[in-house]
DNA sequence: CGCTGACCCTGACGGC
DNA sequence: TGCCGTCAGGGTCAGC
């Protein structure tokens, strides 16, 4: 389940095999995604320079002179540099092939990812209502803070809203909670600025750390085996439900907040 | 506009 | 052993 450290650390794992090479063709074996692939794509590729590969939330986009690839990998997509010649596997849905000779294949067992165009120049509907990226200069306590203004709903769910802060999944929305010791299920409205100060600063520091633990991780990434890790024995909550609070031994609570997972401790969070 | 819940999908897992 | 229900979760969208 890819959260924006593992997004990043894909963009940076690519970047190498993609940039500044020529797309030789897209091969869709599996077009049913969370949208379906567009019967146009690989035209719209082929023979297209590769410029740069950024990152807008979790979206990744493979940026060329006619538009955009916008790749997302859902929850359960990875996006890896292999050999052409390896047979596709079950759930290899899409293959970048390059003039160069590199394959990036598309693998989502759930097919919640999703392979899209955005023509050039123009904004795409999924990308223009997102909110600021969390480790950009635009997103602080302040800005949390004014978001955050008459909204009663749990502060878990704003800070999980796209529309409002892009990147913050559900592992990371539990530890940052956590760390900045508020209680998941606060209404928003209800968090003072000096807290949005603190929780901002903490969503900054929880993805910074995590991009740079994927970094560790880059090679096996590259590899073809990569597991992404999640540097699980540095969670403080996230699946640790029933089991004691690092900090202060009390039993970690579940519960759920909009469709998630949650989990806190009642004594550190309030 | 804000909030809730349904939905897309497959694999893992527990109970029987 | 195998069947079945439940859960997992990114994100969008309909409906209130």
């Amino acid at each position: 389940m890819p959260e924006l450290p593992e997004v990043e650390t894909t963009r940076r794992g690519v970047e190498p095999y993609s940039r500044g090479c020529t797309v030789e063709t897209l091969v869709v074996r599996e077009p049913r995604l969370r949208w379906p692939v567009p019967d146009d794509l690989p035209d719209r590729l082929r023979g297209q320079l590769i410029e740069a590969v950024e990152r807008r939330g979790k979206y990744l986009l493979f940026r060329t002179a006619s538009g955009s690839l916008m790749v997302h990998l859902g929850m359960s997509g990875s996006l890896r540099v292999q050999d052409r010649a390896e047979p596709p596997l079950q759930h290899d849905h899409v293959d970048i092939l390059m003039h160069e000779g590199h394959c990036l294949r598309f693998n989502d067992p759930r097919r919640f990812g999703s392979f899209l165009w955005l023509p050039h120049g123009e904004s795409h509907p999924l990308l223009s209502h997102l909110g600021p990226e969390p480790l950009s200069g635009g997103f602080d306590g302040d800005y949390l803070y004014r978001r955050s203004r008459g909204r009663r709903g749990p502060v878990k769910s704003l800070v999980m809203d796209g529309k409002v802060v892009v990147g913050v999944g559900n592992i990371y929305a539990n530890e940052a909670l956590f760390l900045s010791g508020i209680h998941p299920a606060r209404a928003a409205g209800r968090v003072s600025r000096a807290r949005y100060g603190v929780l901002a600063e903490h969503i900054k520091r929880v993805l910074t750390s995590a991009i740079e633990q994927g970094g560790t991780t880059l090679r096996d990434f590259v590899g073809g085996d990569g597991k992404p890790g999640y540097f699980a024995q540095q969670l403080f909550v996230y699946g640790r439900g029933g089991q004691p609070c690092k900090r202060c031994g009390a039993t970690l609570r579940e519960v759920r907040i909009g469709q998630r997972s949650t989990v806190y401790c009642v004594a550190c969070q309030r």
